[in-house]
DNA sequence: GTGAAAGCGCTAACAA
DNA sequence: TTGTTAGCGCTTTCAC
């Protein structure tokens, strides 16, 4: 807070009428309500004076703080800056301030950061990184503030949500192997507390199965997290398991990056001998060596829409929660090849 | 904001004490001045009624928001995430809430994010974005608002800011490029409007110079952006200005993507006929085809110490303005090698 | 140690 | 069309 803005009152003496007068001329839907010269001088005399509304003081009255909380794993995890672009643009359109807090996946981090946002009154909120039970869940309830889940979601249902359609991404994964000859595809499944990762091995078990191909559940093998090292080590796991493996869908691109490297310490080479398709297709994923096949995720979109759901829901509490399921794309580079002869 | 939170005045009336009392008991510095066993009754009235005090409406009260504007170019620019983490972290543990805003670049964007930052009151602004003739300069002197830069500063000087020793980081690269016996090194520099643009571009032909080389100012194309488009136009003009060059230097990551793709189209490779080194080292930079050598720029820490220049800055509005450069380390990867035979 | 009262800057109901 | 008044939830000074 600075040294001293003029205040409404400042405003109104400099002009000779009532602080209401000023208000109501600054205020929009009440402007009509004053006639034209006073108006006219109140305008000037507000931007003489260098007159900024005290938006805080006016929520405490109005009680609405024009305050969003968005609540994300981490920033610096490629996935959300598009996500969080996306909220914003259309937050900031609508008057709207986003407040970001991450949580590194803490559920300590989490509450403590939702009690900020309750401290700070937000009209509502928008989880990215919730699990499918999450423990967050009973005090959303309590504080009883309009939600939006985006990008995961809860098992429970009844909040609305945004979310990838992670079924048909992992189809779109295993149509394009089959389709370039793969008999025998792998799943580097991502953690399966999360609905992202429960997702798409669920997808991708129904893909393989849609083909008409025997479903091996021991084609699939779990990360621990959603990181490169845990890839590597799931990606070991799979190509132990079955080393007649010629392609691996992989739950995201860090998990897809740790197959790179499992596969480079076998001396197998990608995609001469085993294709990689990631999922998420994040930034400078086509610099990758090789550069990777991937379903892309309309991040930016999916904040978008998350926004868009929120003010609906802030506008309309009582409107049955519904979710939106956005569709991916497969984006084809150079991590996927026929398999080597003999093995198709 | 939510349905009904309890407020002061029902915690007081549950315990059948004055608001005041209340507030005393809530308030760290004023504990000790209420006895031990009303305060006590007081603790467990607001916990049972589910209190969480409101912070907005104490800071109409006390004149502070709690609050910091962060204004940057773009958070999906992988360069920001890392330094808003940064900021972050010591706002956070202070008792501050970060607000984020982007700019894209635009002037007019960075001016109204500027005037909703004074709408809502923020106690303190962090710049990451400055150009070195910043037009925001004279409204922010007429707000008033203790502010630092990061990242990029402004030539007027004047305002506290934390940057990278961008001048060092060249010398690094050169020096590097120098000792595996290159003769003829060229920089594709980044906006000259941007101190880090100026300021790289300073230090290579100091580098150069120190190390008793002929300075060819032709040995330098400006690109117009920080992006991959214009590091490869830029490497262009340089690769075809001096055939003979065997080594580059990169203002960032993107413009040395973009000399990768322009040294392709010649049919050149990096390392063996170019060596590229870049600049930040952006995530995965590791993961480029080759790998990316680049000047390795602490970028979360530069956001802490940005936060902590702030904070003091808060409580002493009057300290004179101070810059910290943090020191850059290289990081060798596999976009250099020792020059072809013949050209060294 | 506790209560009373004023007021931060604004909006909204009601009067004139 | 304009003025009056009350109060959002909190802190703080002053009395007791």
């Amino acid at each position: 807070m600075t040294k001293k803005h003029a205040s409404i009152h400042d405003v109104a003496r400099a002009v000779g009428v009532h602080p209401s007068t000023v208000s109501r001329v600054l205020n929009a839907r009440t402007r009509h309500l004053v006639s034209p010269s006073v108006a006219a001088r109140v305008t000037a005399a507000a931007r003489r004076l260098g007159y900024t509304p005290d938006q805080v003081a006016a929520g405490l009255r109005t009680r609405r703080s024009s305050t969003v909380g968005v609540l994300i794993p981490d920033l610096a995890n490629p996935l959300f800056p598009p996500i969080v672009r996306g909220i914003e643009s259309v937050l900031t359109e609508a008057g709207y301030t986003a407040i970001i807090a991450n949580t590194d996946n803490a559920a300590a981090r989490a509450r403590e950061a939702l009690e900020r946002f309750a401290a700070r009154r937000v009209d509502g909120l928008v989880l990215a990184g919730v699990v499918r039970r999450d423990p967050l869940l009973p005090r959303l309830r309590a504080l009883g503030v309009p939600t939006v889940l985006v990008n995961r979601t809860v098992d429970a249902g009844g909040i609305p949500a945004v979310v990838n359609d992670d079924a048909a991404g992992s189809a779109l994964a295993v149509d394009h192997l089959l389709a370039l000859g793969h008999a025998f595809i792998g799943h580097v499944a991502g953690p399966q507390r999360l609905s992202t990762g429960a997702a798409r091995r669920a997808g991708f078990l129904a893909a393989i199965k849609a083909a008409g191909r025997a479903v091996r559940e021991s084609a699939v093998a779990v990360a621990r997290s959603y990181e490169t090292g845990a890839g590597a080590q799931a990606g070991r796991t799979l190509l132990d398991a079955h080393p007649r493996l010629t392609a691996i869908v992989a739950a995201n691109d860090l998990l897809a990056l740790g197959c790179y490297d499992e596969l480079a310490r076998r001396g197998l080479a990608c995609p001469r001998d085993v294709s990689v398709v990631g999922f998420n297709d994040m930034p400078f994923a086509d610099r990758f060596s090789p550069p990777l096949t991937t379903v892309h995720i309309p991040h930016r979109l999916i904040g978008v829409e998350a926004a868009r759901l929120l003010l609906e829901a802030i506008a309309h509490p009582e409107t049955p929660a519904r979710e939106i399921r956005v569709a991916p794309e497969l984006v084809v580079r150079g991590s996927t090849a026929r398999p080597p002869r003999g093995r198709r």
